[in-house]
DNA sequence: TCCTTTATATATCATATGATATATATCATG
DNA sequence: CATGATATATATCATATGATATATAAAGGA
């Protein structure tokens, strides 16, 4: 029988995303994560084969670590959309380089990740027409604009491009939100 | 005497620009503009010295290249803030990669590319505050959530994140700013 | 025309990193 | 406890790239 395995591949991608979150995806090599793990970079081959395996892996659980964010959402019996868009914001607050990883590269693994985000879809749809009284299209306008809004709140915080304090953010996204909701209901009356 | 030039830096910089449009700034390196250029590594360092030094004129020329579409908005007589959003965006669009060289890697360069803004921003509050009969603050305040959002939009296109068609484009910036217009002169009453 | 200067080419070095080949040590099972 | 399987270490290769040293050739002035 063989020996058995010291450096599993959650070791391991655990220290890439240790590394990725300090430099960045980029920073990550064989030899840098056998020297966080006190190993060899034999390992790193052994259980991937290639780097762009290993990458793949720590694209997925960076994701895996994004839902966690957004799943706290899940929580909130009402004003899920408010808090979705916080938890998006906080994500990029706490994890810039892992926001950068999965929403500011180039667009491959993009639409998937917004699986979570479109469980939750209908609900906050919903929740929306209710409490605002809006049509169906009136709300996936709304959620669809404030969402490209907080993307931008989100990215200029993950790469320091501004930094915002907790009451900016929840000013900013508050008058986002009110700000096309006054928009898209104002031309019916 | 010695021979003239024949490869200046402005020739140099024009290479890498080119490179850097295709396929980001990380694919510039000396070897590469000599091969564009049909001669060798040499006179990059000759004129340049060091990689960095030609990534910074880079970075210039970028900025001279974004600063040209936000000129264009002082050619506006009226609805300059929105001009400048316009050409935000389209800067983004046509220049994915100079977009992202400038305004999705790490803040150093940062606030200083905004001078340019900077300098439309006294025109841009008055005419917002004539146009709109608003206060200074409620300005500056629409001014600046306005261009978060705006950003929103040029970030998550530079990324191919999403992709917008013209008319799309035209009616999130409107719904940004009359949303935000709005929200922001409701209390008052 | 020769000499000096210097722009460019060629060759080379140093380092980083993906990847593989080979050696070695470990471990359960017969 | 000997054996086969294999996890890891070590050594090595290939390539990319920043950088430098040396050679070469062009250009104009003496």
């Amino acid at each position: 029988m063989a020996p058995k395995t010291k450096i599993t591949k959650e070791m391991i991608v655990d220290s890439a995303i240790e590394i990725t979150r300090k430099e960045g995806i980029d920073a990550v090599n064989a030899r840098r994560i056998g020297a966080e793990l006190g190993c060899s970079l034999q390992p790193v081959y052994y259980q991937f084969g290639t780097m762009d395996a290993l990458r793949e892996a720590v694209i997925a659980r960076a994701k895996e670590i994004y839902n966690a964010y957004i799943n706290e959402s899940k929580k909130a019996e009402e004003k899920r959309f408010k808090v979705v868009g916080e938890q998006y914001v906080l994500f990029a607050i706490r994890e810039k380089q892992l926001f950068r990883l999965l929403f500011m590269r180039n667009a491959n693994h993009r639409l998937h990740e917004m699986e979570i985000i479109d469980e939750n879809t209908d609900y906050i749809l919903s929740e929306l027409q209710e409490r605002y009284s809006l049509t169906l299209d009136q709300a996936k306008k709304i959620h669809f604009e404030t969402w490209v809004a907080t993307h931008g709140i989100a990215s200029m915080i993950a790469t320091d491009y501004m930094t915002f304090t907790p009451d900016q953010i929840s000013e900013l996204l508050s008058d986002f939100f009110v700000g096309l909701l006054m928009k898209h209901t104002w031309e019916e009356k």
